[in-house]
DNA sequence: CTGAAAGCGCTAACAT
DNA sequence: ATGTTAGCGCTTTCAG
């Protein structure tokens, strides 16, 4: 059963009239253009009689717009950002925009990419949380004047819009906790990567240290290996010389989650002993046993400060200064910052 | 900085020569269209300086295919799927197709509103993890000749080419294991969800119980709660009702998690003492303590043979009789399914 | 109130 | 060896 898919020019050609007045009444504008009831019914009687469906590439062609946002992020699987997509993806289908979402994990190269094949299909804007090394990629976008929205971090002498967190307080805040539940000999355990949300949370940490005369103690893992074997080694090691450790602070939620993993495996009392909190949350630490504390960014305004500047870039081509919007997040306190 | 995106045309002009060199140009066909090699280089050379990204939509109208894949899963954050997802990718990307992901979180609605959206902006294919209820939509896309395979289930009564495993055989296979691991008592925990692989693996459990002469015990969780307090209360109340319980058989790797949690909230000891066994595997059942015993599905085979299928589809439009394939699964033994 | 027709950017059959 | 040109399916201006 050969099916030629339907055209406008089809239904037109059915019903004896002109390809505009389908394109009209399909568009909703029948009664704006003053097109008469009955042949409006008609004409969506036939469209529903077909199941006739619109070749969207060809209205694009012709309209210079997708309807289409993407939402790039390192790990669309990670709970932080999938939390901000689907409230970005509600927003956007109110204003009639779909939205697609993909991973970069991090990585330049595929982040790239990923630019590209969507630039070229003309998608109408980005969300993005940038890797290190993606500057001219951005800027390329901003040059044609393509709406970008960063989030999560900046890009440091970047004119762009972005929406991100008050990363130092956020771990400044996190460390204190530790500090004020009594733990004395807090470690650090953070990704080595040059990303200023990532000094920044190092800064806040060592910042509440000082404040109250400790001395920081820092890990750093290389990212590429962060989720593999390797960096679960470097985290043991690192405990197990570090014996007088009493609490650690990891810099990211998947951090935390290879670091319990960790101290499982040296020793399954262990996890009573350490004082633990991570910097963004995870459905996962409402699970673990003792369940742990983190510091939570704000999903909810996040989502909406994006879209919100998001639309307007939309409807306004000309854009002037760009929006800079620095969020704060909560702590949580679950049981693993509680003094043992 | 206005710039306008330089259209083929444009090149054409600047460099004095017709559109068709440069398109020829463009896809690599210069040497088989005989160009000569002094204008295919400065062709290229003027891309190249330009930065000229061409603009596939207006490709993709013209050629009547967008290079576009689309996966739709249940949830791509489950790492079951996103591991077949991405492998998908790199087979795709080879064949040089892009692919999309997206969740149906197993929602009719969604599904057909994503299977809407991507089919009207010309997707060549899809592999789809169909819900209940979807049937019409996916007899839709076949009439309609696009190419549709589907895996994880299939669909009774539609004739579609599909990759699955066999879920009788896993679940049996799973349950036999906690049978000769000791285990006496031995409760099946699933989805009241009219699908058949759900019903498949439910007749596993019964079938490897009953040669035993066990007898079942089976706890029906509604879907659309799976992941809410609401069904981790009903576990809880199962379990709690059920002392005489010493091993349980969840049907997926998400109803473990949940199952997990409230286990651990019963009693912290409780999970050394029963049996535990999980259809589907997940990272996180690596992580936990104990380590978790799993039924995997065989992740590349899986993808491999879902590509094979859809890429002779995209060639062949003609389709023959539907493939049918399926595979089967391995058991994985960790701690918490040995004999306590 | 409705229709004719131009044109979005690209490809490819057909000319030359 | 390179150019001319007709569309792909749709929107929208302008005419009637």
């Amino acid at each position: 059963m050969k099916k030629k898919r339907p055209s406008l020019k089809d239904i037109a050609d059915a019903l004896n009239i002109s390809t505009t007045t389908v394109s009209f009444v399909l568009n909703g504008k029948g009664e704006e253009k003053k097109i008469s009831k009955e042949l409006i019914a008609k004409v969506e009687a036939h469209l529903k009689e077909i199941n006739y469906k619109p070749n969207l590439v060809a209205r694009s062609l012709r309209t210079g717009s997708t309807r289409v946002l993407v939402f790039m992020v390192e790990d669309i699987s990670n709970s932080h950002f999938s939390k901000v997509g689907r409230i970005i993806e509600d927003i956007s289908y109110k204003n009639d925009y779909r939205v697609l979402f993909c991973s970069t994990e991090n990585d330049v190269k595929r982040t790239q990419d990923l630019i590209h094949l969507f630039h070229e299909r003309q998608v109408d804007g980005f969300i993005i949380v940038p890797p290190p090394g993606i500057e001219k990629e951005i800027s390329y976008l901003l040059e044609n004047e393509v709406p970008v929205v960063l989030f999560d971090r900046k890009i440091p002498d970047l004119e762009a819009d972005y929406v991100i967190i008050n990363n130092f307080e956020g771990a400044k805040q996190s460390t204190q906790h530790l500090i004020d539940s009594g733990y004395k000999n807090i470690a650090f355990i953070t990704i080595d990567l040059d990303q200023i949300q990532m000094h920044d949370r190092e800064a806040g940490y060592i910042a509440a240290l000082e404040e109250s005369g400790f001395s920081p103690n820092i890990l750093k893992i290389p990212y590429d290996t962060s989720n593999i074997p390797s960096s679960r080694e470097k985290i043991k090691k690192f405990i197990e010389k570090n014996k007088d450790i009493d609490a650690i602070f990891f810099a990211t939620n998947y951090l935390s989650q290879s670091g319990l993993k960790c101290i499982h495996q040296i020793d399954a009392k262990l996890i009573n002993k350490l004082g633990i909190i991570s910097f963004d949350d995870s459905n996962f630490f409402e699970m673990y046993s003792p369940t742990v504390s983190a510091f939570a960014q704000p999903v909810d305004e996040m989502a909406n400060q994006l879209m919100k500047i998001m639309l307007s870039k939309l409807k306004n081509k000309e854009q002037g200064v760009p929006s800079k919007v620095v969020l704060d997040g909560t702590l949580v306190t679950r049981e693993s910052s509680l003094k043992k």
